[in-house]
DNA sequence: TATTGTTATACTCTATAACTATA
DNA sequence: TATAGTTATAGAGTATAACAATA
């Protein structure tokens, strides 16, 4: 394999990882695009990125806008869904009545630990693909990965 | 770092990997997040996968559904967007008169190439972050993990 | 004045159902 | 009858601008 990079570069490492990331993130659109209306389990993804920072106490709307990367009136539009489904509570903060408190309830915490779970299985799965060793080697290089995308 | 593991898991090999790829699917919807309302190309991610496969050549609306994954109504909607901006032609099939035949214009081709040469700088970015030796390792296990999702 | 949240409005993407034209 | 495409309709998710209440 090496050797036939040793004269010439036709097909890099650098042009194969080009490569490999093209059919990663196109394998993973499409697994989204499976998941994203998925509401078999009652739970769109936006609602999902919304409901998960409730998983570790009550926050505010303007909070939970930010941690799902959306803007207040979204947050509110997707509050009131999952109020309608019973999954979370909303109500003024007493210290601060501009502001409202928005909880999990216990129906909403069984929906999310349902969800999570499901999402680590598949994790999970995918994980088991590769050999312990290749474990290692992969969750360093993706979470080294991870951090550039972020930066981009 | 392994004798760690040998008497306990607490964090196998299997847990990290599972984490981490939590990690980079979070970083890699933000990033996503980030460029799907990207008007600033003037392409959207939706109408971008309806342009792309006509790089190849042209398609029906029928193959352009199948192929960027959307139903055919979504797809004729997508193609009126992409006609008002002087993109793609649509016009009628000679050999079936039921089926329209849509092709890439000059325009068109140009607003794509200059949207794939963008895609290609940010893996490269992406690519850039790793050596020569784990670009090659990544590559190989990248391909791997995209077949198991596309099989999920 | 600045901040928090909601309402009003609008646009994109998405789908299913109904319809037209052609095979 | 079956297929290709479009139109009609509906709903989720998204944003910005305007508004109300509170700090």
């Amino acid at each position: 394999m090496a050797e036939r990079r040793s004269t010439q570069a036709p097909h890099s490492a650098r042009a194969e990882l080009t490569d490999a990331l093209y059919d990663f993130f196109q394998a993973a659109r499409r697994a989204r695009g499976r998941a994203a209306g998925d509401m078999a389990g009652g739970l769109s993804l936006a609602q999902y990125h919304v409901l998960e920072p409730l998983g570790k106490g009550p926050r505010t709307n303007r909070e939970l806008a930010e941690l799902a990367g959306i803007s207040a009136p979204t947050a509110t539009r997707i509050v009131d869904g999952l109020l309608d489904r019973g999954w979370v509570s909303r109500v003024a903060d007493p210290t601060d009545r501009r502001a409202v408190v928005i909880s999990l309830t216990e129906t909403g915490r069984g929906a999310l630990t349902k969800k999570q779970r499901e999402y680590v299985a598949r994790r999970r799965q995918i994980a088991d693909a590769l050999d312990p060793h290749e474990q290692e080697v992969a969750a360093g290089l993706l979470r080294r990965l991870a951090a550039v995308i972020e930066e981009l």
